[in-house]
DNA sequence: GTGCCATGTGAAA
DNA sequence: TTCACCTGGCACC
């Protein structure tokens, strides 16, 4: 493939991969690490704004700030806004993905590492979720919403989590995670609970608390709450998730 | 048109 | 804990 640097801020590593061959691509959690032959990847975190555009060839001029075009025969890839693009070793691949907890997207992936920092841990399962090391690939919309989806408020800590709830967080963001693949979006509502339009729920709602502040619980009609935990923000109905499930009475 | 906010991370303080 | 990165969508004027 050519490989180019039209912003600039590759121009250096893009230059030796130039007319190289591309031979993978593979995902862990947010990274992306793209092959080229000599066992050499770039590696791409999105971060906030990145993207990542393919179209059919042939490519039209680079407008604005593209940090990395990649051209083969058939279709070339833009990347824009990248947190990350940099051109690393195996050994420096290796070492990022030792920092990842299991990804729910990873077939051989193992959640009891993820239940084993959950369960010793006193930090709130909302900030853990959002812990790379612990859960790879979650971010504050999976978040919210599996938290919702189960009940559990995001303040509750790890270690007040039973393993059957933990187990079900787990499969749960298994079936998202794969979902937002295949659909290309983070749709997360129940078919029952998908609401009639309103002014509470604009056409487009496709899901129950993120970003829906101050509206009513699609499920209890409870406002939804938010609340910054380390700098991101919270959301969820303070009804459907009590900080402490109260216990039956009697 | 303007300003704010955001699917995220890591360096600096 | 704060800020920088650096782009796009949208509420609001």
């Amino acid at each position: 493939v050519r490989v180019d640097s039209p912003q600039g801020r590759f121009a250096e590593s893009a230059a030796l991969l130039d007319r190289t061959r591309l031979e993978d691509a593979t995902s862990s959690g947010k990274h992306l690490f793209v092959e080229f032959e000599g066992t050499r990847f770039v590696h791409v975190h999105l971060g906030l704004y990145g993207k990542f555009v393919v179209n059919r060839t042939p490519a039209p001029a680079p407008v604005g700030q593209v940090r990395l075009r990649l051209t083969g025969s058939a279709a070339y890839a833009d990347l824009r806004g990248a947190t990350a693009c940099d051109l690393v070793t195996d050994a420096e691949r290796t070492a990022i993905l030792d920092r990842l907890g299991p990804d729910p997207l990873d077939p051989a992936a193992d959640p009891d590492r993820a239940w084993q920092r959950v369960r010793r841990s006193r930090s709130p399962i909302g900030g853990m979720l959002m812990d790379q090391s612990v859960f790879a690939g979650v971010g504050n919309v999976y978040r919210a919403e599996v938290l919702f989806r189960h009940r559990l408020h995001p303040l509750r800590p790890g270690q007040s989590l039973r393993v059957g709830q933990f187990r079900a967080l787990w499969e749960d963001l298994v079936v998202l995670l794969h979902e937002g693949v295949r659909t290309g979006r983070i749709e997360t509502l129940r078919p029952e609970h998908t609401p009639e339009q309103s002014p509470a729920t604009p056409a487009g709602t496709r899901n129950y608390v993120y970003r829906r502040t101050g509206l009513p619980c699609l499920v209890c009609g409870a406002k939804v709450r938010t609340e910054e935990l380390a700098g991101r923000n919270l959301f969820w109905c303070p009804r459907c998730q009590p900080v402490f499930r109260s216990r039956a009475v009697r």
